[in-house]
Order: C-alpha cells, then sequence, then structure tokens
DNA sequence: AGCACGCCGACT
DNA sequence: GTCGGCGTGCTC
C-alpha cells in the first residue's frame, strides 16, 4: 500500500506540467509524507520535485524509485497542495511554479553540474586547461570548466567517456546554526557527575562555575566572554561526559535591535465599535465572508484590525495580514509587534534570503500567530487561519506581475472559503471592482467616515498651473504653495511635497534639431540624473555619460525638459535655502534600510520637508505634517491606462490624507495643468462614493472591468515582424474559438503595446473582453501549447495575463 | 530544461 | 564511408 508517489518535478515547461509517478523505497516508507520535495531521477539526471499524492497503483511500468527527501517535514501542507491546483488553473502558470512561489526563495532548488574524471581515465588526458582544476579537486564545477574550454569540447568529452556528469541540488537557505555546548543531563546528575570526576583543569572549574550558575545551554563566544580561549576546556569536558555538544537553529531576527513599546487595545469609537461587531460575530462562528472596509484616511481602520486578531488569537487561531510593500510602512510592523509582541512574524521583500526563511520557518512550526507581510505572505503556511486581513486593498502591488499572475486578494479569498474564516478588505480609497461587489451584496461593506481624534480632513485646494505661466511664474511651484511652505518653515512644521517622477528631468532634447534622447534597447526616452550627470532609462537600467553634443546634428544646444525629484530638490535649496530636504524616492532607497532611516529622520524632526514619489503617499502618520503639496498630478493622469482616472484619484487621497492626521490641521496644495478634471475635483472634495458613481460611468461606457472581465495576451520578440507574425496568428485564433461579436465577448487588437520595445523586444498584444466565456481557459491553453516550441527555440515571449493590471 | 535519436551535408 | 550539424520527441 502506498508504495507510489505522484510527484511534480521542477522542470518548467508544458509538456512536464503533470505528475510523475515514482516508487519509494522500503526505508522511506514510513518517512515520507505528501507535500515534502523529493529528489528524483527524471530522464538521465536527477531533479527536484513535490510529492503531491499517494498511490497504490499507476498505469506506468517500470517505475523509477525516489532517490531522497529533501524535507524532514512537510513544506506544503494539504490546503497549500490544493491551493497550488487553484493557482495554476486561474493564471495559467505551471504547477511547479504555483509551489514554488509559495515557499521562501531559499526554499527554491537551483543546480549545480559538476564533472569527475572517469575512473581508469588519467589527469594526463585532459587538456592543459583544465589540468590545475583537477588536481584540486575531484569534482569539478561545470560552469568553472567551461570559461576554460569550450562548452562543445566537454559535452564531446562526456559522451566519450573520460568525464562522468552529475547535477547537485544545491540548497541556498541554509538554516543558521549555532553549537551549543549544553550540561549534560539535570542538575543532580551534573552534580553527581562532577563530584566524581574530581576536576583539576583550571579553566575546565571556571567554565563548569558558569554552568552551575545558570544550567543553561552556551556558544563558545558566550562562554569567552568570561573565560577567555575556553574552547579546548568545553571539549574536554564533553570528552569526560559533563557537557554535549548541541546544534540549534538560530533565527536571524531583522527585528531584534529594536524595542518595541508595547501597547494596549484601545477604547474604540462609536464607528468602530459598528464596523468590528460583524467581523467578530464571522470570527466566532467560523464563516467564510468577505467584508470590505471602507474608511477615511485616519479612521483608525488598523485599531480595527488589531482587535480582531486579538479574538482570532484568543480562539486559538492564527491571522494574515496583507501590507503593501511592508518596508514602506515600518509604523505599520510597529503596531503589530507592539500589540503581539513576538508572536509576529514579518514576511517583505527587504528581508534577505536567509532573513526570510527564518520568519517563514517560525510559522511552520506554529511559533507564531500572525503574519504581516507584502503579497507573498498570503501563502503563510498556517494551518488553523481565523482572520485574513489586506489593508490598502486597491493597492496595485498586490498582483503580482510575472508567472504565476496572481492576485493576493482572489487568492485570500480562496484561503478564507477554505479556512471558513472572514477576508477583510481595507481602504479609503477601494478598487472599482471591490466596491461594486460590495454594492452588489457579495462583499459585507463597511463604512468609517470620521478621523480619529475628532480631526478634520484636510482642506485641498487646487491650482491651475497655466494660470501660474500666464502670471509669468515659470517655477515648478505656484505662488499659493510657495507662501504656504514659508508659513510652515516659520512655524516649523512639516510639509511633505510629491511628484511623481524620478530623476532630475524627464526627458532631454537638442534645441538645434529637436532630437529627443532615446533609450537604444527601449522605445522610451532617457532621464537625466544630474548627481551622476547620466541618462539612465528607468526600464531597462540602461545608462550612459550625458553627451555634450547632439547624437544628430552635433551642436551644442542639449537641455533638459520636464522635472523630476532631484530637480525639485536643487530647485527648493535654492529658493528655500534654510528648508531642510529628505528626498524619498527609488534613487534614494536601494539600500537595505535605507526606506526606514530617511523616514526616521524625518519624524524626528531633522528636516522640514519630505520630497518623494508616490511611495511617500502610503501610510506615513506624522503628527507635524499640516502641508501637503502635488506638484503635478497630471503625471498619473495621463497614462494609456484605464485605470489611469482611478489611480490618480487613489494617489491624491492617500498623498492628501498624510496631512492634519492629529491636532494640527492639515491643508493640501493640488498643482495641475488639467484643474478641471473628475479625478482631482473629487479627491478634493474627498468624495468616493461619487467618484465611483461617475468612473462607473465611464467604465460602463469603455466596456472595461467591473462591467467585464479583461484577458491580456502579450507578445515579444526580437524581430519585429515575426512577433507581428505571431499576434496575429493567435489573434485570429481566439477570435474563432471564442465568440466575438456574437455574445459580449469583443477581441481587440492586434495592437502595438504602449511601449513597443522594451529591453529590445518588440512587444505587441490582444485584449480580450468578456462577462461570460467557458472556452476561454482552454482556448488560451492551447494558443500556449502551439507556440511552446518557437517559446523554446525562438525566444518568444507569450505572456497571458487573466485580469492585468497594468496594459503595459 | 537537457539529452538521445535520427536524418542530412562536408570532409578524412 | 564517417563526423557532426541541429530538428524532434521524451522524461515516471
Amino acid at each position: 500500500m502506498n508504495r507510489i508517489a505522484s510527484v511534480i518535478v521542477d522542470v518548467p515547461t508544458a509538456q512536464t506540467d503533470r505528475s510523475f509517478d515514482y516508487l519509494i523505497p522500503d526505508e522511506l516508507k514510513d518517512n515520507l509524507e505528501v507535500g515534502m520535495r523529493v529528489i528524483v531521477p527524471f530522464g538521465n539526471r536527477q531533479v527536484q520535485g513535490f510529492v503531491i499524492a499517494f498511490k497504490e497503483t499507476s498505469t506506468v511500468s517500470g517505475l523509477k524509485e525516489i532517490i531522497e527527501p529533501m524535507d524532514i517535514e512537510p513544506v506544503l501542507n494539504q490546503e497549500l497542495l490544493q491551493l497550488g491546483e487553484f493557482l495554476a488553473n486561474e493564471t495559467l502558470c505551471l504547477k511547479i511554479s504555483a509551489y514554488q512561489v509559495m515557499l521562501p526563495p531559499a526554499l527554491k532548488a537551483k543546480y549545480d553540474k559538476y564533472i569527475t574524471l572517469a575512473k581508469d581515465r588519467e589527469i594526463g588526458e585532459l587538456p592543459k586547461e583544465l589540468e590545475p582544476l583537477f588536481l584540486k579537486q575531484k569534482k569539478v564545477n561545470w560552469k568553472d570548466a567551461e570559461k576554460l574550454v569550450p562548452s562543445s569540447y566537454l559535452y564531446r568529452q562526456a559522451r566519450a567517456g573520460l568525464f562522468d556528469v552529475s547535477y547537485e541540488i544545491k540548497n541556498k537557505g541554509n538554516k543558521k546554526k549555532n553549537i551549543y555546548y549544553v550540561p549534560f543531563s539535570d542538575q543532580a546528575q551534573f552534580l553527581n557527575k562532577l563530584n566524581q570526576l574530581n576536576l583539576t583543569g583550571k579553566k575546565q572549574l571556571q567554565v563548569v562555575n558558569i554552568y552551575l550558575q545558570d544550567f543553561a545551554p552556551h556558544t563558545v563566544k558566550q562562554i569567552e566572554t568570561k573565560v577567555p580561549n575556553a574552547r579546548s576546556s568545553l571539549n574536554q569536558l564533553v570528552s569526560k561526559g559533563l557537557l554535549k555538544k548541541e546544534e540549534y537553529e538560530e533565527y536571524r531576527d531583522p527585528y531584534q535591535n529594536k524595542k518595541f513599546q508595547e501597547t494596549k487595545a484601545l477604547p474604540l469609537t462609536d464607528e468602530q465599535e459598528l464596523v468590528i461587531k460583524p467581523i467578530l460575530d464571522s470570527i466566532e462562528h467560523s464563516t467564510h465572508e468577505v467584508f470590505l472596509l471602507h474608511g477615511v484616511t485616519g479612521s483608525g481602520k488598523t485599531e480595527v484590525y488589531l482587535q480582531s486578531i486579538e479574538k482570532v488569537m484568543k480562539n486559538g487561531k492564527e491571522a494574515i495580514v496583507l501590507v503593501p510593500e511592508i518596508s514602506l510602512t515600518p509604523q505599520m510592523v510597529e503596531r503589530f509587534k507592539g500589540r503581539f509582541g513576538n508572536k509576529v512574524a514579518v514576511l517583505h521583500s527587504g528581508l534577505s534570503l536567509g532573513e526570510k526563511y527564518d520568519e517563514w520557518r517560525k510559522i511552520q512550526r506554529k511559533e507564531v500567530q500572525v503574519v504581516v507581510g507584502a503579497r507573498s505572505a498570503i501563502f503563510a503556511p498556517f494551518e488553523n487561519i481565523g482572520i485574513i486581513i489586506i489593508d490598502e486593498e486597491h493597492e496595485t502591488s498586490y498582483k503580482q506581475e510575472d508567472n504565476p499572475r496572481y492576485h493576493a486578494r482572489d487568492v485570500a479569498i480562496e484561503r478564507g472559503k477554505n479556512h471558513h474564516c472572514p477576508v477583510v478588505l481595507g481602504s479609503a480609497t477601494p478598487s472599482l471592482e471591490s466596491f461594486a461587489r460590495a454594492q452588489k451584496g457579495v462583499y459585507h461593506l463597511l463604512t468609517m467616515q470620521k478621523r480619529m481624534n475628532n480631526s478634520q480632513l484636510p482642506v485641498v485646494e487646487i491650482v491651475d498651473m497655466r494660470e501660474e505661466l500666464r502670471t509669468g511664474n515659470r517655477s515648478m511651484f505656484s505662488t499659493a504653495l510657495l507662501e504656504k511652505m514659508r508659513l510652515r518653515l516659520e512655524r516649523s512644521e512639516q510639509i511633505v511635497l510629491m511628484l511623481n517622477r524620478r530623476g532630475y528631468s524627464s526627458f532631454v532634447m537638442c534645441r538645434n534639431c529637436g532630437y529627443v534622447l532615446k533609450c537604444p534597447n527601449c522605445d522610451i526616452s532617457l532621464t537625466y540624473h544630474k548627481v551622476t550627470d547620466q541618462v539612465k532609462c528607468h526600464y531597462c537600467g540602461f545608462e550612459m555619460r550625458t553627451p555634450k553634443q547632439c547624437p544628430e546634428c552635433s551642436s551644442n544646444h542639449i537641455r533638459f525638459f520636464g522635472t523630476g525629484t532631484q530637480k525639485v530638490e536643487e530647485e527648493l535649496g535654492r529658493i528655500l535655502p534654510e528648508a531642510r530636504v529628505i528626498r524619498m524616492d527609488v534613487d534614494t532607497t536601494t539600500r537595505k534600510g535605507s526606506h526606514e532611516k530617511l523616514l526616521t529622520a524625518f519624524q524626528e524632526k531633522k528636516a522640514d520637508i519630505l520630497l518623494g514619489t508616490q511611495m511617500i503617499a502610503k501610510g506615513l502618520d506624522f503628527p507635524n505634517i499640516t502641508l501637503v503639496g502635488v506638484l503635478s498630478a497630471d503625471s498619473s493622469l495621463h497614462i494609456p491606462d484605464f485605470r489611469s482616472s482611478e489611480r490618480t484619484f487613489q494617489l491624491l487621497t492617500q498623498v492628501s490624507g498624510r496631512a492634519g492626521r492629529h491636532e494640527l490641521p492639515g491643508e493640501v496644495i493640488i498643482q495641475t495643468y488639467t484643474p478641471e478634471h473628475y479625478s482631482i475635483n473629487f479627491a478634493k472634495e474627498h468624495d468616493y462614493l461619487t467618484f465611483y458613481q461617475y468612473e462607473m460611468m465611464i467604465r460602463k461606457r469603455g466596456q472595461y472591468p467591473p462591467f467585464y472581465y479583461l484577458a491580456l495576451i502579450n507578445v515579444s520578440h526580437e524581430n519585429l515582424q515575426y512577433t507581428y507574425t505571431v499576434i496575429e496568428k493567435i489573434t485570429s485564433f481566439v477570435r474563432g474559438q471564442l465568440a466575438d461579436g456574437k455574445g459580449e465577448t469583443l477581441i481587440l487588437g492586434p495592437a502595438v503595446s504602449p511601449i513597443l520595445k522594451i529591453k529590445n523586444r518588440y512587444r505587441y498584444q490582444c485584449l480580450i473582453k468578456y462577462k461570460n466565456e467557458p472556452n476561454l481557459i482552454s482556448t488560451l491553453k492551447q494558443v500556449l501549447e502551439h507556440f511552446q516550441e518557437d517559446q523554446v527555440k525562438r525566444g518568444l515571449h507569450i505572456s497571458i495575463d487573466l485580469n492585468p493590471y497594468s496594459m503595459m
């Protein structure tokens, strides 16, 4: 019984996207579980795989045996295995990719290829170049050998029998282990043994004294702080049987050096009471329900989350909290750690591979009950989830932009169903999709309209920059904004300035011939970065020295147009020299922890102005901010994407919410060249509902979500002609399979992607709009299958995104 | 993905 | 005739 295991192998292709059966060797029978990773023979090599099921018979004869398990306990539980199937179906990804995405990256298999000299062959038979390598070690990394001789030679000689080739799976995420010296047995026996031994060594006695005091495990390092060079004495005590050596797994705790202020549950406002009641009911009765918590900025959503989680923990269950890119909001971590202490694991992209692995292990070992994290934390391997919370549910970072292209919200709801628990989506500006569902009664809508501390929403003023230009103000600051900034500086209150464009200028043009510097790899103009005197491409990372002469006409009238954060910083230094400015954008926050450092500095009032891109719009809660300035609301408005109005509204509302959250009242200035735009005007009024209704009307007219579902097929290749041929074939195939025009399905394309070329690849797309299309998934799978070969051999990329969030 | 098998052209 | 090019198909 159970002699056979079904395994999904780590070979990411469509042809191998199914299970393969393997015999379980007798010695593994009791130690192998579903959900473990194993190493299996596949073809003539070894690969990693996931055991997804056991069975007694197989339709395949001549099964091979599993070589060995990689885990002591399963890394995926039953629910996650099933969730993988769900992901593969819903996002058209390979099963193996679905499973990989659920694990911390440290557990992803990496293979190394090695060659060894075959038996009865001599080193002398090797070419001279390889000799030193083989003299040093028996097993030589293929990549190292490849650097010295052509790989064709290696292949030929391997076939001819000079080398044996082997594969080794290297496990990146090594557990951080420490060796501890532990007193042998219990205290009585320890003393007993000590008396028998009659120790003479001075150092040994010193060491024993330490153990007599605390009777606890110590590392060599710890002992050596009291007894220098104690290593050999410790080892002697081990050989005498008084101590024993043990390896303990040690966690790298990224927050270990930080003190968290302990907090208690705060009394809830009437609104909060009203809102939390149905959530607590759902927790109590273990019913799955999706709540949309719509609360204005500063209305105290977090306290509702915290107290819901408290209830869940009291019931002995676990909680998952998703926060958009958490490193952005250390304040959030603080609140959770402060309330729940070491019961919280934190997972986000700012951690190292090892740190992520350690946090994940705490979850796996049930040492924590709460996980706070970015998107992928939705796969936390809990087994008894009592609530899932997604804060800032409208954030686009919850959608993963490469395979598997999943949305954390969908996964959360699926897991909520599995665990019969509530899912809470919170936002001041819910996505249209979610709010529409709440309106239809699919989600349970909960509303909070008042700010805590009785503070008022800030007064928002729109400044027409065309008017400014007419009155002769050519600076990037309107008179109104500048005046209000001066006032804040006088009163030593703080200012937040947002400009959604990094770098110095947005494009570089020759005034003589009109030539604009473009990226050689992408269809995008280059951005000037003054600090390094370089021009950079923000899509592929291309950078070069700024040319002194125009590459087209050789004139030296090269000028910089448009405004980025760097230029604003420079300008601020000129017009408000007394102001201390912190600039925060991708360029100043790449280093680990730099983000937090900048924010802390601002919090400690070491600066008057925080200037940044949209990354400063979220989550900041500093009482001293009384002015928010949006330098140009237009940059996010004119992106060719049907969601650009929604994003602009969300961004403006979020950033406005940074002002006047506490005692001091806040003010917001929005500068724009299109002051009549509805996104800007409804944001000014803090009127989500009217914005929602207006935008819904536009979506209905444009046949966009939430009225239609979308599927986007994107094709890219180095050759323009070939790319077009492929997308044309795909589009006409899809037209034939789906009810184009007949039912409520519309197929648009082929069309050029909004950015024709990125990283030297031309891009075309086809957009499918549908309401109910039972053939969709199978049709798209056929597309992928049909072009599978071209993808491998000709370097064609086809991506299919169901419910895309970026049309680029 | 990685590898064997197998069918065609250019050489000892 | 044979070596080696890379198109095709398979991996429990």
